[in-house]
DNA sequence: CGATTCTTTGAAAACAGTCAATCTGTGTGG
DNA sequence: CCACACAGATTGACTGTTTTCAAAGAATCG
């Protein structure tokens, strides 16, 4: 069941299991909502007006600068999705965000955060962990990209998401990596050499 | 008077301004700290014991990768450093923060700021803040990274931070950037033409 | 099967990096 | 106060990598 999926995302992150009643007040908050593949949760333009989490499926947040899509970030089960500064400042997004498998996702909108912050102390050591965590991974990921060569941003993609090589195609990696799909092609021909 | 700088911070964060003794236990847990210029606050191997609240000064966070220094990030008054992932996971940090000038810090540890989130809200909230604002900010520069050029780059980084360009040598801004001190010599001599 | 999308390859051009030399400005010690 | 040393910035010539554009091969899906 979608909640269940959620329960034990919530536990993983909080010393003791969360109750009943809690995690009621938070399920209540969430809106399921399945996606088809290409289907927009976000489209340039508009206000982030949901978080997803993901049940099941893949995403991804993309922009699209004269006609080239730049990937800044890829979404599967147990992770979340949105765009941070629009959907906590309210301001219009330069983000798209959409499914590249169809999807089973549990919503939810700002204010509902907020009040599961002020309501479910577990929620918000949760919250406050997540922030955390990602802007850690977000700090790796630049200083991959201003200090490591495509060659080597590809090799630790692949140690540390190997998952993302089977299910996305090339040439979205390559837009994740920074290069173009010609680019990627060419390094895999030369690892393979080796 | 050191501690004041940090007040006026913690009360542009929150609604309401923080009480008297609420700021006497936040202020109790740090420890004032002078660095002269090229003095460390963390060394590559060590464990990032303290996060620095500047006062006064300029410091750099970077890697050293055989031989080349890769800048992450620059802090200046006001701001925070620390290596965010070794400092809470209290691992071995990859990199070093020095100072570029000579600088006023207030120092806190991990139990410190744990302890403050659990005793003082006002304290909490601003670190949840801190913490999604930080996030938002690695967000752009993942994006900038990977879409734009090194001369769009240079040209963001003027719009976003021009102060930094007063402040830090040239060597560094283009450390920051990803690219070398030449790229950006003439970077800067093509933008001049026009 | 046909259509579309993704990947590979080739050749040329644009771009960024390396190495070495020169230039500029700053600050120190004689 | 000058001379010198030093760090940072610029320039040139060269090399290497990445992009671009175009075309040809796979792979996938209806």
């Amino acid at each position: 069941m979608m909640f269940e999926a959620l329960r034990k995302y919530i536990n993983q992150y909080t010393s003791s299991e969360i109750s009943e009643g809690a995690f009621d007040t938070v399920s209540k908050s969430f809106t399921p909502k399945h996606l088809l593949k290409r289907q927009f949760l976000l489209q340039a333009g508009d206000v982030c007006k949901y978080t997803a989490f993901i049940v099941k499926g893949a995403m991804r947040q993309y922009s699209l600068v004269n006609g080239v899509e730049n990937i800044v970030y890829f979404g599967i089960e147990n992770w979340w999705m949105s765009d941070r500064e629009s959907f906590t400042m309210l301001t219009p997004s330069q983000f798209n965000i959409d499914a590249l498998e169809d999807c089973d996702l549990l919503l939810i909108t700002h204010d509902k955060v907020q009040l599961l912050k002020e309501s479910v102390p577990q929620w918000n050591k949760m919250a406050a962990q997540m922030d955390h965590r990602h802007s850690i991974a977000m700090q790796k990921r630049i200083h991959d990209a201003i200090s490591l060569t495509a060659e080597d941003r590809f090799l630790n993609l692949i140690k540390s998401n190997p998952e993302f090589m089977q299910r996305f195609p090339q040439n979205m990696i390559a837009s994740y990596l920074g290069i173009t799909p010609e680019s990627l092609s060419r390094i895999r021909k030369k690892l393979a050499k080796k």
